[in-house]
DNA sequence: AAGGATCGCAACCGCAAGTTC
DNA sequence: AGAACTTGCGGTTGCGATCCT
């Protein structure tokens, strides 16, 4: 492990920024626990990873949020509540930490939302007809044996659907009029159908529809 | 001008899941 | 099978910068 080192904290320096990107030119990411070995630099792994993922990597975009980007941040917390890494995920070159960051200290505000702790978001929504098929072949198991979305693909989501029947962590879409949510309706993970439209590598009308469909200011029912 | 309050963001922490041996 | 190690996530903290009185 990584006992017997001891290792800094804090601010990064310049030096410390050239001997990780140094090593990961020569390396490659991964094996972060390795780096002090190798280099000497007194970070753990941990922190080197961090420093690469979210200031380091050529793939971070720096600079202010647009608008657009505000936006997209602000619907997806809609649907996915504080699942950052989710939400970095579809804004691209921003990192988990970034969006993150930047919803408490500004949209939270613009929004007048007071912090919560640990809440992903309930929100159950009418979808018309189309979208809802589309949404349905998105996430149906390939097995068809019933109207659950398979579990979510990350591990740590995988509680989601369970979680639903106790009123709430992922994404309901009801059909209308329907109050038994368990057998009229349908249930939509997130995870699930997010992979799955990364599989098809296009954005699916049933996710602008998702997307836009989602007044900011609606108040949304608790399931 | 000074110093206290507030803001914004980088980085840390604990935990959980995945991977390797 | 399970212990050890690695990776990733979300909440929180610390501190420099800026604002306000």
């Amino acid at each position: 492990m990584e006992q017997g080192y001891h290792y800094k904290k804090g601010l990064w320096t310049v030096e410390e920024d050239k001997i990780l990107m140094d090593y990961i030119r020569v390396n490659g990411k991964g094996r972060w626990n390795h780096i002090a070995k190798v280099t000497g630099l007194q970070r753990c792994g941990k922190s080197c990873r961090l420093r690469w993922m979210n200031y380091l990597s050529p793939n971070v975009k720096k600079g202010d949020f647009s608008e657009d980007e505000d936006d997209l941040i602000i619907r997806l917390h809609n649907l996915l509540g504080n699942r950052w890494s989710l939400i970095a995920g579809r804004v691209p070159g921003r990192t988990d930490n970034q969006v993150k960051n930047h919803w408490n200290t500004h949209l939270s505000k613009k929004l007048g939302i007071k912090k919560e702790r640990n809440k992903v978001g309930n929100r159950s929504k009418t979808l018309s007809r189309e979208c809802r098929v589309e949404v349905e072949t998105l996430i149906r198991p390939p097995s068809d044996q019933n109207l659950m979305a398979p579990s979510c693909e990350s591990s740590r989501g995988g509680d989601i659907i369970h979680q639903a029947n106790e009123g709430s962590q992922e994404l309901v879409i009801g059909v209308p009029d329907a109050p038994e949510r368990e057998t009229d309706g349908f249930f939509v993970d997130c995870c699930s159908f997010w992979s799955r439209n990364d599989e098809l590598n296009q954005v699916s009308p049933a996710l602008v529809e998702l997307l836009a469909g989602y007044p900011l200011d609606m108040d949304w029912p608790d399931l």
